[in-house]
RNA sequence: UGCCCGAUGGUGUAACGGUAGCACAGCAGACUCUGGAUCUGUUUGUCAUGGUUCGAAUCCAUGUCGGGCAGCCA
């Protein structure tokens, strides 16, 4: 049985401590804001990996515990990379990762409402609050970078103003050369010190399409000299004549990332925004634009923690396309994929995925997760919701001579022995059944304690059987097994106690239902991928077999929400290729094994 | 060779100047009508060198190693 379980909460783990918790404690407590408020801003340009759930788990973690809210925020000022049909997975994803534990803080906004406008001190300030806690999703939708675009632009012209930026006609070439290297300071573009006035004038004009791409660009202007290369006068706005997902045509020149991103979080009134190591040393630009805005409400402060690198995986979006666009999966819900999609197919629970969010932590230090321990929080959580079932993967017929040939009998099988309440069913049982083709062997190994010639084991829920014939054909392939039973050692009987060295599962062969049952393995035989010459190289032939099983009847009435545990095998989940008459089971993991172990122990 | 960040068992993390703990993995055992689950035990660790201190994983200095940064990507 389980070990009795700590505090859960909406089936998660009790959240963990770290850093960034211990910070937003903190600013709680010294009443630095009132409502911690974070933000999950992924860019609509790809689909949502483990990777993601990491940072979901974190910033909608935060906004529970701490009685805030993460809005949700499509992170859209490329147009050249984005789509609407990630948006819509994306917003899925999410959806499907936090139910039941995070939707009462889930952040979005009326559908097509952007940011109001308020005159504080004589400047105009711009914000967007989120409406929570609405499962309407006709009428919401998360927010838009791309929906600040108006904003963006009047915070720029705001720049200009004040002299801090300026339009730069340098081609991206040029750009590049003067901005020097780490190590050596860069040069000041001669377009650095036009006017007020004449700036005002070109960026207007790069907004109303004078200009062709690359012509142009806003920068801030900052320091040429300085030692992170992102101060020095970092481009704000680029010409882009190309349509985007969500504003159509009506602009060509779209804010940059570091532009956009402080401001999408100040016009939301974001709080703490938690991103990711490699944008740490942009955080000096993050705090210099919002700065020098002068702001009238709290300014958002960004934090880094690591990203989550997996062995035995990739997570990059180019290598995710790329395994879905050379055809080595079969699209991005592929069960063997770390995509949520796929491990969602793949019959993976979102409170799996939590728990093992809480459970690796959040550092700054970049180190490797052993996807062992994934396979564990899912184990974990399968083992104390899956319905037990019967089925055998590989057939072997076997033959219980002294066993009415007509007979059948309905035994009463426990549907989770982890859980008394999930109650029991019946499996029919007859003269011929089907084994496991490894629960046999003729000459087995030393520690091999299944079915052997001569000896006994217990079918599960019945009678304990010896092997007394191994049939074959004339090329000496296994036909059969004929075995008697002991007809009183089934639940009951005189010898319902005896004790054999191993149970092992069966179905009655002319009972069974076929299915077709998807093996999956790691998709990579290597740790770490990314380390090859061609991480392709390391990819596992073996990751996906197709075998047709033979199931219990109580199968055939499986549905796709339900998870089961196929008895000393794994856990299967009814994939969406199924339909009435046709049983497709994926499995999600298998079970530990501890006779895998033991064969290797011995070399073969 | 410029700037920023980091380093605790095999891996991921905790310890916030006072007994280095947890999880995964490993190993050994108990139990078991799942070689599952559960339970018990156990191997292995503070990058290095100095300094501060009664006392340092923790504070300071230097070094070593690792990561990030030179998109008009995010």
């Amino acid at each position: 049985m389980t070990k009795p379980t700590t505090v859960r909460d909406g089936g998660t783990e009790a959240p963990p401590n770290d850093f960034i918790r211990e910070i937003v404690r903190q600013h709680l407590a010294e009443g630095r804001c009132s409502q911690v408020h974070t933000r999950f801003p992924p860019e609509p340009n790809g689909y949502l990996h483990i990777g993601h759930a990491k940072s979901i788990c974190l910033n909608f973690g935060i906004a529970r515990e701490f009685g805030g809210i993460c809005n949700l925020r499509m992170d859209d000022t490329n147009p050249t990379k984005e789509d609407v049909e990630y948006v819509k997975a994306i917003c899925e994803d999410v959806r499907w990762l936090i139910a039941g534990w995070a939707d009462h803080c889930l952040g979005l906004k009326p559908r097509g409402r952007t940011p109001q406008s308020q005159i504080v001190n004589g400047t105009t300030d711009y914000h967007l609050g989120p409406v929570v806690g609405q499962t309407d999703g006709d009428t919401l939708e998360p927010f838009f970078a791309s929906d600040y675009f108006e904003q963006l632009y009047e915070f720029a012209v705001r720049l200009i103003r004040k002299g801090k930026a300026y339009v730069c006609d340098l081609s991206p070439e040029e750009t590049d050369q003067y901005r020097g290297a780490p190590d050596r300071p860069g040069r000041e573009s001669p377009w650095r010190n036009r006017s007020v006035e004449e700036n005002l004038d070109l960026f207007q004009r790069m907004r109303a399409g004078e200009f062709p791409d690359g012509a142009r660009t806003l920068r801030a202007k900052i320091d040429m000299a300085s030692p992170n290369v992102w101060m020095r006068d970092p481009v704000l706005y680029r010409i882009r004549h190309a349509e985007h997902h969500h504003t159509g045509r009506a602009w060509c020149i779209y804010p940059t990332y570091d532009f956009a991103h402080c401001l999408s979080d100040y016009i939301e009134g974001i709080t703490h925004s938690i991103c990711t190591l490699e944008f740490e040393v942009h955080r000096p630009l993050y705090d210099w634009i919002l700065e020098n805005l002068d702001l009238p409400r709290p300014l958002p402060r960004q934090y880094e923690f690591a990203r989550l690198n997996l062995s035995y995986t990739v997570m990059s979006k180019r290598k995710l396309l790329q395994l879905v666009r050379e055809g080595h999966v079969r699209g991005w819900d592929d069960p063997r994929l770390p995509t949520l999609r796929g491990l969602r197919r793949r019959g993976v629970t979102p409170e799996a995925v939590r728990n093992f969010a809480y459970r690796i932590g959040i550092t700054k230090y970049d180190g490797l997760t052993d996807m062992a321990v994934l396979e564990h929080a899912i184990r974990d959580d399968l083992n104390r919701r899956a319905l037990r079932r019967l089925a055998v993967l590989r057939p072997l017929r076997l033959v219980i001579t002294n066993y009415p040939e007509d007979q059948v009998e309905e035994l009463p099988a426990l549907n989770n022995p982890e859980d008394p309440h999930a109650g029991t069913r019946l499996i029919p049982f007859s003269r011929v059944l089907y084994i496991e083709q490894d629960d046999f062997m003729e000459s087995p190994p030393p520690k091999f304690y299944r079915l052997q010639p001569g000896g006994e084991v217990r079918l599960k829920y019945a009678y304990i059987v010896r092997c007394d014939e191994v049939v074959k054909d004339e090329n000496g392939w296994l036909l059969e097994l004929r075995c008697t039973a002991d007809l009183e050692s089934k639940a009951g009987g005189r010898n319902a106690h005896r004790k054999v060295k191993s149970t092992i599962h069966w179905v009655s062969a002319r009972h069974a239902v076929p299915a077709e049952c998807r093996l999956y393995d790691r998709l990579f035989n290597v740790p770490e991928p990314d380390l090859l010459e061609d991480w392709r190289d390391a990819l596992n032939p073996n990751s996906l077999e197709i075998v047709q099983a033979w199931c219990e009847p109580a199968l055939a009435r499986a549905c796709p929400d339900e998870r089961y545990q196929f008895e000393r095998l794994g856990y299967f989940v009814l994939d969406a290729d199924s339909s009435a008459d046709r049983l497709v089971f994926n499995r999600t993991i298998t079970l530990k094994d501890a006779w895998v172990k033991e064969r290797q122990k011995l070399g073969s």
